[in-house]
DNA sequence: CTAATATACGCAAACGTTTGCGCTCGCTAA
DNA sequence: TTAGCGAGCGCAAACGTTTGCGTATATTAG
C-alpha cells in the first residue's frame, strides 16, 4: 500500500504548517490569499485527498460523511429502490453508504448496529425489526442520528417516513370488493411488524366498509418471503370453497402466489384474481398485466436521507414525520 | 452523541495499561491468564466495543475489515443479487461493506475510488467501467487489493470472477435457431464493454456455426437499460420483414422488450420468440414462462468476496481467474 | 507615538488504537 | 553466584486529522 500523501506532506511543500493547510481545506479561519493559493497548488500536484477515517476519528462531533442503510434484504427490490433513492441524495451531498443487509435477524441487526457506531456513522437508516427494537432503542440513546422507514419505533420521537399501509391495502381490498367478489384470500405480513398490521387492517377495514364477513380461514399469515407466497397460497387455493381473489400484501410474497397459481394451471383474473403490493419490474408487462398497489420507495429512501441530513446538520429540531401515499395501479389481473 | 468505553477506560478499571487490554483482545502478545479474565470482565462490564475507526487509522497493514462494492445500480436484479453474495461472505468474516452506485459514470466512479481509498477499505470489488480504466487502474497501482466482476479490466494480473458471456450468447442463439427460427434480433450491450462484446460474438458464432448469415440489421446495439430495450424492439418489430425471434443480451433491456412486444399486440412465442439474459424474478411464472439464459450472479458475489479475502489475509499469491458458467433455462418464450 | 485590535499563521493536544521496545521479575544453567 | 532468558506487562510513538490557543505582524484609533 503506497503511502498517500497527508496534510505533513503537502504543508511541508508548502512551506507552512499543518494546520493552515487544514484550514484551507475546510474554509474555516483566516488565511491569506497568496498561502491560500500556494496550498491549494500543492495539494493539486500531489494529488491530496483528505484521509476521511482520520477525520472520523477526530471529528467525533462534526460531519464524518459516512451514512449508514440497513435493509432486511437487498434482492427486494422496494428496498432495491429505496436504497437507491439514499444513495442519490447521499451522492449529491459528498456522503457515502455502508449498506448492510440485516435478514429479518436481530443477531445480524446488532451486529451491523454495532459497526455503524464503531464506524461512528453520521446517522443511520433503517427499518426496525419491529416496533421494541432494543438494539435500535440503544443507539438512539446514544446520540446517533436515526430515521426509520417504511417501519416505525414505538413511542420514540424520531424522524421516520413511511408509507400509508391502511390505505394501500384498504384501496386493494375495496378494488377487489367493486370487481364483485366476495371470498378475498388475504396472505398477510408477520403480525409483529406494523406494516403487516396495518395492511391487515386496511384490507380488513374494507371488508367491514363493505358489510361484508372477515373469515379468518380466508387470512393466511406469511414472513413477506416469496417461499411463504407460495406455500400460503396453496392453502387458501386448496380450501373446499376456495376464494375467489388474493390479496398479497407485499411484492416478494406475490411472487410466490404467482408460482402457485401457475402451478395449479389457474387462469387470472376469471379463476382467480389478483392484487399484489409493491411493484415487480415486470407486472407491467405480465400477461395479464398486474393489478398492484405500488409504494413510492424511491421517494421514501430519498425522502428518509434528506431528513438524516438535515438532522445531522442542525441536531436539535423536532423530529418530522412524513406519509407517503401508496398508488393503486389497476390492470389487469384484478 | 455519549461518549462510547474506550481502551483508556477498560485499562483503567482493570488496573492494567491499556496495551495489555489491545493485547487481550487481539490475542497477540503474551498475557497472564487471570489479567486477561480480569481484563475481559471489566470489557463486558462496560459494554467496550473497538472503534474501527481508530483501528483502521492505526494499522494501514493490518486488516481493517472493510471492503468496498462499486456497482452500476443496485435497481438491477443481477448486482442485487451479486451484491448479496458478496455481503453474506463480508458477513461471515466479520467485515463490513461500503456499496456504491456508479450508474456508469466515470465520474461517480472515480469519486467512490477516491472516498473507498479514504476510508482505507481492504480491498475492492467492481466491474471496471470498461476495459482500460485509468481510475481503477491507479487504485491498483496504490496496492488496494481489487478484484473484478462480471467484465474485466484489460492487461491486468487481478483476481476476477466473470461468467462465460460467449457460451451465454452461443447457447441462446443456437436454440433459437433449433426452434426453427432464421430472422434473428439482436439486442446487444455497449461494443465498449468486454460483457456486450463476447455476447455479441457469442451470438454471431452460434449463427456461422449454423450456416446462417449475421444480418447487421438485425443487431441493435443498447446501453443495457430498460428503455433501450423496449426502443430497440420497436425498431427492430418495425422491420419491414421484422426478425421471428429476439434475443435479448441483458435483463433490464428484456423488461423494455416485452414492453414493447406487449405494446404491439403480439403473441409470445407464435408472432415473436424471445429469450432474454439474466433471470428476473418472474420470469419463471411469466406467461409465457421465459427462457432465458440464467447467470449465477449471487455466486459471482460471492467467489468474488472469497478471492478478495484470500487475497487480503495474503498479499502475493498469483492471482486467480475464475469463469463460472451461464445456464440456458428452457421455458415457453422460445 | 502608544495602545488596541484584527489578521494570518504556528504549536500542540486530542481522537482511540496498535506495536516496538524496555523493564522487572522469577527461573534455569554454568 | 551470576549471567542469561522468557514471561508479563508498561511506556510512548505513530496513524492523519481538527481546533483552541498563542504570537507576530500590520492596521487603526486615540
Amino acid at each position: 500500500m503506497k503511502k498517500a500523501p497527508s496534510l505533513v506532506d503537502v504543508a511541508r511543500k508548502a512551506k507552512v504548517n499543518i494546520s493552515t493547510v487544514s484550514r484551507t481545506i475546510n474554509q474555516t479561519g483566516k488565511i491569506g490569499a497568496e498561502t491560500q493559493a500556494r496550498v491549494l497548488k500543492v495539494m493539486r500536484e500531489l494529488g491530496y485527498k483528505p484521509n476521511r477515517v482520520a477525520r472520523r476519528l477526530r471529528a467525533r462531533d462534526a460531519s464524518t460523511h459516512l451514512l449508514g442503510l440497513i435493509i432486511p434484504n437487498i434482492q427486494n427490490p422496494f428496498f432495491a429502490d429505496l436504497a437507491r433513492g439514499v444513495e442519490d441524495v447521499a451522492y449529491k451531498n459528498n456522503f457515502a453508504l455502508l449498506l448492510c443487509n440485516y435478514d429479518e435477524d436481530e443477531k445480524k441487526e446488532q451486529f451491523y448496529l454495532d459497526v455503524m457506531q464503531a464506524e461512528s456513522v453520521d446517522g443511520i437508516i433503517l427499518p426496525p425489526i419491529h416496533e421494541n427494537d432494543p438494539a435500535v432503542m440503544q443507539v438512539v440513546q446514544n446520540g446517533t442520528p436515526v430515521v426509520c422507514v417504511d417501519r416505525i419505533l414505538a413511542d420514540s420521537a424520531l424522524d421516520k417516513v413511511e408509507v400509508d399501509n391502511h390505505m394501500g391495502a384498504y384501496k386493494a381490498v375495496e378494488h377487489i370488493i367493486a370487481q364483485g367478489h366476495r371470498r378475498i384470500g388475504f396472505i398477510a405480513g408477520p403480525s409483529d411488524s406494523s406494516t403487516g398490521r396495518e395492511r391487515l387492517r386496511g384490507g380488513k377495514d374494507a371488508l367491514i366498509a363493505a358489510r361484508l364477513p372477515v373469515k379468518s380461514e380466508l387470512i393466511k399469515f406469511g414472513d413477506f418471503k416469496q417461499e411463504s407466497g407460495r406455500l400460503l397460497t396453496h392453502e387458501l387455493l386448496a380450501l373446499t370453497e376456495p376464494p375467489t381473489a388474493l390479496f398479497v400484501s407485499n411484492g416478494l410474497m406475490t411472487i410466490g402466489a404467482l408460482e402457485a397459481i401457475a402451478a395449479r394451471g389457474l387462469k387470472i383474473p376469471k379463476q382467480i384474481a389478483l392484487v399484489g403490493y409493491d411493484e415487480l419490474p415486470l407486472a407491467a408487462v405480465f400477461n395479464p398485466p398486474l393489478t398492484m398497489v405500488k409504494q413510492p420507495a424511491y421517494e421514501v429512501g430519498k425522502y428518509a436521507a434528506e431528513l438524516l441530513l438535515k438532522r445531522i446538520k442542525d441536531g436539535k429540531q423536532p423530529p418530522t414525520s412524513l406519509k407517503l401515499l401508496p398508488e393503486l395501479i389497476i390492470r389487469r389481473s384484478c
